[in-house]
DNA sequence: ATATAGTGTGTATTTATTACACTATTAAAT
DNA sequence: ATTTAATAGTGTAATAAATACACACTATAT
C-alpha cells in the first residue's frame, strides 16, 4: 500500500525571554488561511532529512542545523483527502540568525512568523499535537542534550541560560541554584566580557564547551 | 510523493533472565531465508496503531497490548526496491503468554522465533538498527514506564524484577540497594504467597500497583 | 544623588545514591 | 536426622545531589 509522505518541523527559537516557533500561513485547501507547521512533500528519491533540511533553508535562510526526529503521524482522518503521513521533525535556530523578512517560499503557504509558545494561533491539522508532544520531548532531555545552548547566542549571560530552562520547563527555577547546577556540570568556559548596552549592571558573558559536553557524557 | 508503508514491530518478552526478541524468517526476496521484524504493510484505510495490533495478534495470539512509537526508518536506500518507509513500534508480551508454537501467518514469512537479545541472528534490513534504538529507548525510560511489568507475570518475585532491570539495563545492580529503591518507590503490593516449586527458600511475590504507579508520576 | 533593574553569592537541610556481608529458609541428598 | 546447595532477605554508614532561602553589589539613566 502506498500513502503521501510529508514532512512536518517544528522550528524553535528564542526571543524575548520566551521559546518561539514558526509558523506559516496556508494558502490552500484544506486549512486555507491557517496557521500550520512548515512541511512539505518529500519528493521521490529525496531523503527525510534533506527533505527538513531544505524546509528550514528556505523558511530560515539557515543550514546544517541539526534535526531530531518525533515521530511519524499517521492516522487515516488527519487529513481530508485521506492518509498523508507526516514524519515530524524539530529543529532549532538561534533568533538572532534567522533574517528578519521571511518570505513564503511556494504558492502553499503565505508568510512565516514565529509565535511564542505560549500563545499560538490556531493550528491546521494534528499540528498542536504535533508542537505538544515536541515539546514534551524537549522537557524531558533538556539535560541531556544540547538543545538549550542552541537556543542562545554564541556568548550568553546565566540568567539567559536560566530563561532558556524556564521556558521550556514551564517553571521558574531558583537564581541561586541554577547557578550551582551550571557550575557543577563545567560546560560553560567563563569569558573575559560583560554584557554591553544594558542600563544596569552588566552581567558576565559565557560560552558553551562542546567538548566538555560531550566528555562528560560519554563516560556514562 | 507517494511512498510504500509498512510497520515494524520489536515484540519484547522476558525468559530465563534474559530479554528476547520474537523473529521471523522471511520466505521472499529480498533477504530471503534471513531473520527479520515482524512486520507488513499497512492496508488501504487501515491505521498504523491498527496494523501494529494485526502483526501482534497473528505472531503471538495476544491483543489489546500497549505499543509504542519508535519513529520512522526512511532511507531511500534501505530497501533495494526503492523507498519503503517503515514505522517502527515497540510492544512487550508475557513469555508465557504466548502459544508455544508461532505459526507462520502469510506466505512472506515461515517461522517466528524468540531470541535472546543478547544473540541475535543477522538481520534483514536496517532491523538491527531499529532493535538498537529501541532498547535504548527502553532503557533511558525504565523507571517512567511500566515496561518492566509487562515482561513479568502478574505475580513476581523482586528478584525476578531485578532481572529485568538487569537485561535491560545491561549490568548487574546490587539487591540490597535495589530492593530499598522498590520499596522506596512503593508501587508494589505485597502478596501473602510465596512461590512454589522451588527447592529452595521460597521468595515473597508481588503485584504492581499501576493506580499507584501513575498517581506518583501524575504529581510531577 | 538617587532610583532602577538585574547581578552575584553561601549555608544548612533534606533526600538520593553507593558500598558492603551475613543470617534465614527450604528441598534434596546422604 | 543431618548436611548440603541454592536462593531469600535484611541495615548502616558515607557520600553526593537537590532544595530552600535573602541580601548586598553595580552600572546606568535621570
Amino acid at each position: 500500500m502506498q500513502t503521501h509522505f510529508t514532512i512536518d518541523c517544528v522550528i524553535y527559537s528564542f526571543n524575548e525571554g520566551k521559546l518561539q516557533v514558526l509558523l506559516t500561513e496556508r494558502n490552500e485547501y484544506p486549512y486555507k488561511d491557517w496557521w500550520a507547521l512548515p512541511g512539505f512533500f518529500v519528493e521521490k528519491g529525496e531523503e527525510m532529512e534533506d527533505a527538513v533540511k531544505r524546509i528550514l533553508y528556505e523558511h530560515t535562510g539557515l543550514k546544517d542545523i541539526f534535526m531530531e526526529q518525533l515521530g511519524a503521524f499517521a492516522g487515516v482522518k488527519r487529513h481530508p483527502q485521506g492518509r498523508i503521513l507526516t514524519v515530524a521533525f524539530s529543529t532549532i535556530v538561534k533568533y538572532e540568525d534567522v533574517k528578519s523578512k521571511i518570505k513564503p517560499m511556494t504558492s502553499y503557504m503565505r508568510q512565516a512568523q514565529w509565535f511564542p509558545m505560549d500563545s499560538l494561533p490556531e493550528l491546521a491539522f494534528d499540528h498542536l499535537r504535533i508542537i505538544e508532544q515536541s515539546l514534551l520531548k524537549l522537557k524531558y532531555g533538556i539535560n541531556y542534550s544540547t538543545a538549550v545552548y542552541e537556543l542562545l547566542p554564541e556568548k550568553f549571560t546565566l540568567t539567559q541560560l536560566q530563561q532558556v530552562y524556564e521556558a521550556i520547563l514551564g517553571k521558574d527555577l531558583d537564581k541561586r541554584n541554577f547557578r550551582k547546577k551550571i557550575a557543577n556540570d563545567g560546560f560553560l568556559k567563563e569569558l573575559q566580557e560583560v554584557q554591553k548596552g544594558v542600563s544596569y549592571r552588566a552581567a558576565r558573558l559565557y560560552k558553551f564547551d562542546k567538548r566538555k559536553f560531550q566528555k562528560q557524557l560519554g563516560i556514562d
